[in-house]
DNA sequence: AATTGTCTGTCCGAAAGCGTACATAACTTT
DNA sequence: AAAGTTATGTACGCTTTCGGACAGACAATT
């Protein structure tokens, strides 16, 4: 029942119809997922899926010094490990628990499975492949036109919205490390953010005090990944399957 | 049998087995592809997808100033419309010619119906589609990253594997325009390739010269790209299809 | 031959971000 | 309490790119 009920903290999950689920939750894993965590690495083949709930994972690029750079967030909303079902043997991303909290696992096989009896689930995860697509063009363009604050602004909005707390653990070193610029830069436009009153930050941990602020500094590409991701799941059905 | 021919120029088609390719065969259309024209809008149902053979074509998002960037290309080994299949009741790209050539148009039903019979066509699609993805993301860390002249060197790279001849017709200015930057920088950057030897310019025009030189000046973001490319065709099937 | 439009090369000051470095503050360990 | 570690603020000169402008070269038209 407790089981059921987290199940729903993850959109994807919660839209299931109550017999497509039926037939999950023997293999659904409820997990922790510590900090750093690497749910998968580049090149390697992929055993299970995972669908967060608490926990916010980074999908990770990394350059030829090494260096990590995040391409995409997952949180509540979606899956981690869409190559699995994509067709891909490998990927070149690489994906780490960015912000600890739980998840569901599922073996691959049964993720494969299910996939291909074709019903709501398939039609669910092809769906939100697309709007991580969508996600990661949006940035695209964003890096090429907009100032650093207004990225800074729509990450920080991105990742709030896949939390369930207002505050955020995260060193602006990570983040300047995450976003692929020198930390002198967070360190300017965060300075900037606080004197104005929009967040608060305390070693390590930033938090909101003026969401809306937040989101007139940004640019208009968290407005649109916004929506697409809202336009994602089918509404009706959110509700009915939650208890 | 000429159709039969020029069906194996789109890599995709080319991969089908021969029955596969027999039940699309009389609903698939050679079609004349223009510079300039519009496969498909932001926000507009999409009634037909598009295997280039010979013409390229662009996938831009639209700024908030009107400016339209690319964030991938999508030629002889891709296929366009992606979000018919992906469940995208529309897009947030649209789709533009930029190179003229030919391809060959289906109309939505018969892929999606060819879609669901969950054959080759539809792991040949997904893992399209992942490939297309893997590519925006590595050029998004790409820019983040990369001096101008090594961006630009990928994507000429990038434009003269999808294209027979090795010359392209495109100013500077529509070149600056698709990746967001000023002309003037393109005109800096390309003279310099020019200067080296690596590129000839005849306005309007650019032709390679020495495509090694440019690998080379190239960052590895293209060989990753490539590579994603390349793999994505189980090579045996290739030729057994071509005749 | 003259005119007009397009394509290209270049220049300027301004802005954003880099690379590096250093100092302070806060927390942790001893 | 002292020492070490971590997180942060900030400063300096440098490079890349912006934004805007101008002029020359070429092409098409008349």
């Amino acid at each position: 029942m407790n089981t059921r009920h987290a199940l729903s903290q993850n959109h994807l999950l919660a839209t299931l119809p109550a017999e497509d689920r039926e037939r999950l939750l023997t293999d659904l894993e409820l997990v922790s997922m510590p900090r750093g965590q690497i749910i998968f690495d580049s090149d390697t083949q992929i055993r299970h899926v995972f669908f967060p709930t608490t926990a916010i994972v980074s999908l990770l690029y990394e350059m030829e010094d090494g260096s990590l750079l995040e391409v995409a967030m997952v949180g509540n909303e979606g899956i981690v490990g869409i190559s699995l079902f994509m067709g891909g043997e490998a990927t070149v991303s690489r994906a780490i628990v960015q912000s600890a909290g739980h998840g569901y696992r599922l073996n691959g096989r049964s993720l494969k499975s299910e996939f291909h009896r074709a019903g709501l689930l398939q039609r669910l995860l092809l769906r939100y492949t697309l709007t991580l697509m969508t996600e990661i063009a949006q940035t695209l363009v964003c890096n090429r036109c907009h100032s650093m604050e207004q990225q800074l602004c729509r990450w920080l909005l991105l990742r709030f919205d896949r939390l369930p707390a207002n505050s955020l653990l995260i060193t602006q070193e990570q983040i300047a490390r995450l976003l692929g610029v020198r930390r002198a830069l967070i360190s300017k436009v965060v300075s900037n953010l606080r004197a104005t009153g929009l967040i608060k930050l305390d070693r390590g941990r930033i938090a909101v005090l003026d969401r809306e602020g937040l989101e007139a500094k940004a640019c208009e590409c968290y407005a649109l990944i916004k929506d697409r991701l809202d336009l994602l799941l089918p509404k009706e059905n959110v509700h009915k399957s939650a208890q």
